[in-house]
DNA sequence: CAGTCACACTAGCGCTTGCTTGGTTGAACC
DNA sequence: GGTTCAACCAAGCAAGCGCTAGTGTGACTG
């Protein structure tokens, strides 16, 4: 019960944490299959640890921050047109199921799990991510490729991108490139008015 | 420990259940807590179910029963058109969130607590209700009213739908109606090829 | 070479968990 | 008016839980 950093032995265990929660949940995780799983005794955790609900905490900030990083990224790196933006957001969102996907897993369904101090935090990460999307989908509705009203438009799209990590196989027969393509296509007017 | 019926109620069991689960998890609500809310001892519990995962298979096999029978008598009694059947299966599914919203959000998040015998019987009740949206979604596809391919279409109308579980308010200022209409908008293309 | 530090260990405390057991109650039925 | 039976209770067991206390280590550092 020392204190608690972000050594690599941090990263290692709360990556592997990450998949035992999505395996068997966060409640059915005992601190004695961690520390297995981890290769050390169940003492030792809290170590590295405050509590078990760091672990949770941890695990979920890793996917999250990488989301926004990314998601970042791929609009400063794309064309300015309303499409393409949309194109490159969706994209970037698949991405990180491919490299995150026991984070975002676990955010998805182990969220209330949380105590309050670190929902406040990750909050504000999750809402600077989905501001992101705001924008970028007000945009596609001002320039008239996307029909609807904003509040209802991004959470109609963000709620079948989240609903993604459901059945989305990055090594399944399609890349993200396809299904942000199918996306963009399902959502935007062909002839805009 | 005698046996499993459907009493009246082991009904009020189940929707009290159900509350509690939605409250704090199938994991943190313990047979006691249920009892408590039950006005029973906990030991009583088991007279109406042989354990607990009985109860989360009650709570979940109710909404999703009465999700698809409302869904077959929305598209027994709207219009042939494509449209109007998007819209009715819409609509019914926001309608089942105001009826049977606890139910809805315990499928949604304790789904992997189910044991190997009631997953697969209610994999059939969902399956049912899937196959409604695709055939559905296949009549629009084919009739120029909405892009993209069947598979990916209907699994990202699926899950704009069954995200509106953590953001619709049943009594907020916008009725189901208006909500499907907004979706069926987004989707739909404005002057069909 | 003494001191410090990150990391790990052993051992177990205090409590909660799901579920069982054996028995009681009161209404319904013939 | 004896029988049946669903519904409930009191009591508790065995297992498992998160977490703590106290104690080595071996590798760096002054």
């Amino acid at each position: 019960m020392t204190v608690m950093n972000d050594s690599p032995r941090r990263k290692e265990l709360t990556r592997l944490a990450g998949q035992l929660f999505v395996q068997e949940g966060f409640d059915r995780t005992t601190v004695r299959m961690l520390a297995q799983e981890m290769g050390i005794k169940s003492g030792s955790l809290f170590h590295h640890f405050r509590d078990k609900q760091e672990i949770l905490a941890a695990v979920i900030e890793e996917g999250t921050q990488n989301a926004l990083t990314q998601a970042r990224q791929a609009l400063a790196s794309c064309s300015p047109e309303p499409q393409a933006r949309l194109h490159a957001l969706a994209k970037a969102h698949l991405d990180t199921l491919l490299t995150d996907r026991n984070s975002h897993v676990v955010a998805l369904y182990e969220w209330r799990r949380l105590d309050d101090e670190a929902r406040d935090h990750l909050i504000h990460l999750r809402d600077a991510y989905e501001t992101l999307w705001n924008e970028v989908i007000e945009d596609a509705i001002d320039a008239g490729l996307v029909k609807g009203e904003l509040a209802l438009v991004s959470r109609f799209v963000l709620g079948a991108l989240n609903w993604t990590v459901r059945w989305y196989d990055p090594d399944g027969p399609r890349d993200s490139d396809e299904l942000a393509k199918e996306l963009v296509a399902m959502i935007t007017q062909e002839n805009p008015a």
